[in-house]
Order: structure tokens, then C-alpha cells, then sequence
DNA sequence: TTTATATATGAACAACTGTTCAACTATTTA
DNA sequence: TAAATAGTTGAACAGTTGTTCATATATAAA
């Protein structure tokens, strides 16, 4: 078996007590990738621009695109991916689709990273 | 100069009207990226994790890599992206580091999270 | 029906991310 | 002093991400 300096604490630890009152406390694996997952989806710039804007306002792919000075294409994927984790939604009228945010539910959590991020300025 | 039949609306839009009143409420372009950077650090479930943990206790490097059951190696690489972002401090006594979040600053945005997350299971 | 337009999508690609591994520093203990 | 331990770090690697390009679909207009 292969072992260097480096792996003893890999099965160990310094103090048992702590480790085992924090265990207790941890969420469950799903929750930690679920939130993980959130957070990762609005760690794009991309992304947190098109968020904010559907937040005024609702709008197609194409003042999208030109709003944020981005393909169109570009937009569409990453609308995609807001769509899948349920953050967007769109009606679609004739040719075009307009897009707005699903619900209030993300809203809360990405005004509460603006207010961080602006405070911190 | 090349042009496909998609780009017809890189350089256009649908309503001006509706782009350029949102263009005007757009967070400028420091807020938006300090705003994906800030989120960007907490989507990942190891740095989830970590926070959690330290938002409980203490803790030196050694017992977040036996709670996380990562390498010592892996929980160091990240807490040095939470050190830079300002999101854990530590002190140091003898050979160990123990770490501890940075202010309450972040732990607001990881409750809300976490509170969308859990409403939503 | 033909043409133009709005959007969607798969493939390809470069850039980025998180982990492991090995090596290093610093501190403590024998 | 030498050995062990806690932690840090750089390089390498595989996996992921976001964009572009080309193409496809659907609707509207000519």
C-alpha cells in the first residue's frame, strides 16, 4: 500500500468532539448539491445580467442579445439553462419568446447578493 | 466581411423602447462581475460544505478534511479561494490553522440559499 | 410558395475548475 | 538533532463550462 507523509490526517483527525457535533449538524448530500447547484447558476455573468434584466422587464432572446451586446445564440443556451433549473420561463407569441423569471423564489437570494456585493464597494 | 443569417440581430433588437429603459437600470459592469464572482465561490459543494461547517465551529484543516472526507490537500486548495475572497479568516496557534468565517457578511446569502433549497425539497 | 426572421440546438473548441500528487515550510516531539 | 505532523503550494490531469459556428425549426411576410 502506497502512503506518504502526507495522507495521515486523510484518517484521522485533531479533535473527535468537534467532528462529531459538526457531523450531526451537516445537511444531507442532495441539499449541499442543490445548493451548490444554485449558486453555481448564478455565478455567470452572463447569466446574473440576463436575471437582472428579466427582472424589469419581460423580454424576447433579441433585446436580450442586444441589451447585453451577445450572440444570440450565446443567449439562448444560457436561457436554457435557466429554464432547466426553473429560474425562467417563456410565452411565446408568434415567432418570438418572451421571457420572464419563473417566480419571486430566486429573486429574494440574488437581491440579497446585490445588496452584499454593493455594500462592499 | 462574413455574415450568416443569424446575425441579423447581433447589431439590432425588437423594442428599443423596452431595451433601452433597462439598459439604464443595468448594474455596471464591476457590480455584475463581483455579483457571478460572489456566487461562483459558494457553487461548488466542497466550499458548500466548509462553510456550513464553519458557520457550526472552528475548526483546523486537518478536521474539515476528516468531516468533509477530502484530502487535506483538496480543503486547503479551497480555503485559500474562501481566504482570498475574504470569506474565512484563520489564526494560527502552533502548527495548526484554525478556521472561522470571515464576518456574518456571507452567512446571511448561504442561509437564503439554503432556505430556497431546503423549501424546495 | 418562397424568403426572411426569431429562436433553438448539437458539435467543437478554448478556457477554467477542482482534485491529486509530490514536494516544501514550519512547528513540535522524541 | 532527527523524525513526525499540520498545513501550503505548484504542476498536471480530467472534467466542466461558455462561446461560436453551422444548421434546423417554426412562424410571418411577400
Amino acid at each position: 500500500m502506497k502512503r506518504t507523509k502526507n495522507d495521515v490526517c486523510e484518517v484521522s483527525f485533531i479533535d473527535s468532539k468537534k467532528v462529531a457535533a459538526v457531523k450531526k449538524k451537516l445537511k444531507p448530500e442532495r441539499t449541499v448539491q442543490g445548493l451548490a447547484e444554485t449558486f453555481k447558476v448564478l455565478g455567470d455573468p452572463t447569466r446574473v445580467k440576463i436575471i437582472f434584466a428579466l427582472s424589469q422587464q419581460e423580454l424576447c432572446v433579441c433585446d436580450l442579445a442586444s441589451l447585453l451586446e451577445a450572440s444570440k445564440s450565446a443567449v439562448s443556451h444560457q436561457l436554457r439553462v435557466l429554464r432547466n433549473m426553473k429560474l425562467v420561463k417563456y410565452r411565446k407569441d408568434g415567432k418570438m419568446a418572451f421571457y420572464s423569471l419563473d417566480d419571486d423564489h430566486i429573486k429574494n437570494l440574488f437581491d440579497e447578493g446585490l445588496r452584499h456585493v454593493e455594500e462592499s464597494e
